[in-house]
DNA sequence: TCCGAACTTTCTTGAGTGTG
DNA sequence: CACACTCAAGAAAGTTCGGA
């Protein structure tokens, strides 16, 4: 059987909206527990009852999230933090847990740490208005998106900030050459992209997802490229490396193997400017002043 | 203008770990 | 040994920005 040759404006003209819809049976499930939680919490809430309405539903937990307006990650790694080493796991896991006595009652006594019951309070007490929904569909749409953004941006800045102090010559953001021309991309090459001395990659993780596997990737092709001589440095932070631990140890055990040079993070910034300023001073500063 | 890159969010799957 | 539970890893989809 032989098909004529299909062509983009034809299958442009084809194509369709695919249909969705944002209610599947876990949001109507929580639709119910936010209407229970209204019922039950007119005008505040305190341990008891939030302790009450989280063993009569677990989604309980999800319309706490949503009056915190953070999302599971975002509350997992909360939750975690605030539960002092006795909550471990991703936030389903943690929502699933609930159903055991001494779970909830850390889960419980996390929430009020990070005042839970203080917001929920302030939230029910409040006249919200349309300007108010219209500020939270910005918030939730582009503002995550933008959120995002600036996080793994930040690291990169103070990086570059530490750079350009030490007057270290560098480029930002490049396609570098390496060894016999092979190329990958970096946050900075020193002194520039044609066979850097020195490779700085920098990655921030405060939520979960491929992400993070993919980064590993992109530092093979950065360990492939580079000259066998050329230091190589990640830095790197965020919550979210708590729940993707098992790639943290492949990044580690890259340098316990020499492919990355140092791993450092936010509190180590000050070591990896000595590092880069001995580097340049006594291995290859002397060069680049003779030019 | 377009594509690649940055980062998020959520769900699913499969492997490991207990437990009766 | 079967079953339930837990967790790690991967995949799909989304929002936005910025450089070629």
């Amino acid at each position: 059987m032989r098909f004529p040759s299909v062509s983009v404006e034809e299958l442009l003209q084809q194509f369709q909206e695919a249909p969705s819809e944002w209610l599947d049976d876990a949001g109507r499930e929580t639709l119910r527990a936010i209407g229970r939680f209204l019922d039950e919490a007119k005008t505040g809430v305190d341990a008891e009852k939030l302790d009450a309405l989280l063993a009569s539903s677990p989604r309980t937990l999800d319309v706490i999230r949503l009056f915190l307006g953070l999302s599971q990650d975002e509350m997992a790694n909360h939750l975690r933090a605030a539960g002092g080493g006795a909550l471990s796991g991703t936030y389903a896991s943690i929502r699933d847990r609930l159903k055991h006595d001494h779970v909830r009652a850390t889960v419980v006594s996390a929430l009020v740490r990070l005042g839970a019951v203080h917001t929920i309070g302030a939230h029910l007490r409040k006249r919200w208005t349309i300007r108010d929904v219209l500020l939270e569909r910005y918030q939730f749409g582009r503002g995550r998106a933008v959120k995002g953004q600036l996080r793994g941006r930040s690291l990169e800045n103070e990086v570059e900030q530490r750079l350009r102090r030490l007057g270290v010559p560098y480029v930002a953001r490049v396609t570098f050459i390496g060894r016999d021309g092979k190329q990958a991309k970096a946050d900075f090459a020193i002194p520039g992209a044609q066979r850097p001395k020195t490779v700085i990659e920098s990655k921030v993780y405060e939520a979960t997802g491929s992400k993070q596997t993919d980064v590993l990737g992109d530092i093979l092709k950065i360990v492939e490229a580079r000259d066998y001589l050329t230091y190589f440095f990640v830095v790197t932070d965020g919550l979210g490396w708590h729940n993707r631990v098992s790639d943290l140890r492949h990044l580690v055990e890259f340098q316990q193997r020499g492919m990355v040079s140092m791993i450092f993070t936010r509190a180590t910034l000050g070591k990896l400017e000595e590092a880069v300023r001995y580097i340049y001073q006594h291995e290859y500063g002397r060069q680049s002043e003779e030019e």
